[in-house]
DNA sequence: CATGAATGAGCCTTCATTCAT
DNA sequence: TATGAATGAAGGCTCATTCAT
């Protein structure tokens, strides 16, 4: 009796779970409105109402999916900068490295979110708190340890702008970039990365100078 | 007669220019496929068989759009290049004031020409020759300026994922970001280009000291 | 072992009639087409798949209502009018009064039969055997007490469109028709009934006086 | 100019008027549940899109058409009954013939109009004032001629249930309760009215007399 | 050039019904 | 008996595009 309902139970998570997988890719390969129902179903391998059983509308699996991603990943940043030093530079390297490969791994639901940030007409927020859910974490730390950010507008500016979203897009463009350009992708990621930390130290040494 | 088809002639081009302004509004507004033939037409006052008479098709309009973005931005970026020399960091900086003025003006062709290069199906690489039609000429410029560029990988995934990018995605997410976080707007893009500025220095200071 | 096949048998009959019980409901609410066979299996609070296991179909669900109703229905009628004396003018009010509470208490059912019998498309003839089971019945009666109808078209006219036609779609839009011309709805049922009583008085006069 | 738009208009029309008319149809044979948009454009003669081009959607084509009678059948009842005096028993059987002639070109809609206010879960009061839009109209004139009407409730309920429904079910349901019965279709339509000018006339004898 | 009507493919969603457990 | 998952056939509606005038 147990063991059927968890059966049942294992096979229905598995349902959603395809149907999930299957959407995030479609929906970051033609964006929410480009995707067809017909077409996630197809991938997942899943009949069309499945779709309809668990997320009820296209709609409500989108906010599912970026739900999905917003809960992970707020709990994988969590853990990632527990008990970090931020003045060790090489923790909080460490950090960011890590927190790249997460956002790589995850690569396609950042591509969502950009591209439905990005309308006029969505008064979405999504892709501030979830792009850069560690930065009032962070913030607190940094004054927490007695280094005077004065100016808070900056930080944040440089945190999302320059370091969230070019992260981001660049794993979003970058390999066609290197093609558009000629370059070796491997090359260009690794060089990506160190450009992305150079800024980061600068912006920090900056920051605290102004104390 | 003349004066007759001049008249015509002029009702075309305005009848032309209005379906491209409302179809730059719309197709920021909601992406290229969720913008309605429909709704361009009726924010345009023109009658919907018009677009097709002029443009042919949505995809076409979508094109024509860019194209006349393209011609114009590299037009107008030749002429703020015109005899700028790059070792002057004023006259750099007011180079690149004056380009995220003209962009800032145009953010809603941006938005459009970032939202479809988001999508992983889309080959499109207008991006990265809209968005950066100077980045070849400076390059040039500062080689030939004898300031030897070793990383020109560095250089560019600088110019494009640094500097581009977080201006472009400023201009779109910018009032929004700052009501996000409370921060009063106006502030928030007179700090926001300051930090760009900043950026800016010291990149081509480590740049050029690596040499 | 006797027990427990009766308890199940128990639990069975239950679960047929909550279905049933909800079918009823929701057939008189939307009409057989418009309700859904998830909202009756909700609305019993039984599974879905119970009322395929026990009805087959949502049309023979339809099917096996009605024909409860019109075999409890003949039962009923033919208990009500056994002994009863149609030249005693009293007996007779008795009769329909009795037969009009029992409508009353079936009145969703009714409801259905009527909207389902006015269908051009539908051949079906529910609605003149099941509102009115006791017409031969009576009929053989009078002609029995020798009282000659030579009209019988003329009879089962009005026994049919002016006595259970009106009572059924009275008892199915009374209270509405009241709000809407905002007569109290108490008075209006008793007065329905008065005129109800009146019509039949008169038409039997002067169905009587025609010989 | 004005041909060529008048020409357009006309198509227009003739269009409206060929959806309209199938919907009628299939309303009145399926329900309005039932009836399938993809059928009445196919009765029609008529695109599919040109139902919702001109009416929006299903639901709202239902409105217009009923609309439409309504407005009719209040200008035609008006016109009816325009200088009738009431007291003429020739006068107002002459009212009553004609309306329930034209009612019985309309036939279609009137099913449509009773099959959805049966309906529990509608608060619809379209059969009210569509069925019986002169009721005012004859209890004022009675009125004015000086005969009282005290039981206006009477009056009304017998205006409505003994003669407004059982006209309408009859028209709706007195071929196929012919053929149930056997009785020939002609002598009980012709038997049918003669039930109704009776009833009329006894109802408001006594209606007068009470005075 | 301009307009309003028309088209057809296809999209999101629903729903009666069945299956596996 | 009972349950939750699954299925497939539509059904209502949309929308890019074309046509006739």
């Amino acid at each position: 009796m147990e063991e059927k309902s968890n059966s049942q139970n294992d096979k229905a998570q598995l349902t959603q779970k395809k149907i999930l997988e299957a959407a995030t890719q479609i929906f970051s390969e033609k964006g929410f409105c480009g995707a067809r129902v017909d077409e996630i179903a197809a991938r997942a391998k899943v009949n069309k109402a499945m779709i309809y059983y668990y997320f009820e509308s296209k709609e409500k699996l989108l906010k599912e999916l970026i739900n999905g991603y917003r809960t992970e990943t707020s709990e994988v940043v969590g853990n990632l900068a527990k008990n970090i030093d931020w003045n060790d530079e090489d923790q909080a390297d460490k950090f960011y490295e890590e927190l790249f490969d997460y956002m790589e791994v995850k690569k396609d639901i950042l591509r969502i979110i950009i591209i439905e940030a990005l309308k006029t007409s969505s008064s979405d927020v999504t892709i501030f708190d979830t792009l850069l859910p560690s930065l009032e974490f962070k913030l607190n730390k940094l004054q927490e340890k007695c280094i005077s950010i004065d100016d808070s507008v900056g930080l944040m500016l440089y945190s999302f702008f320059f370091s969230m979203v070019p992260g981001s897009v660049f794993l979003a463009l970058g390999d066609r970039w290197s093609d558009f350009y000629g370059f070796d992708k491997e090359t260009t990621k690794k060089r990506f990365r160190e450009v992305f930390r150079e800024f980061r130290k600068v912006y920090y040494k900056s920051a605290i100078k102004e104390k």
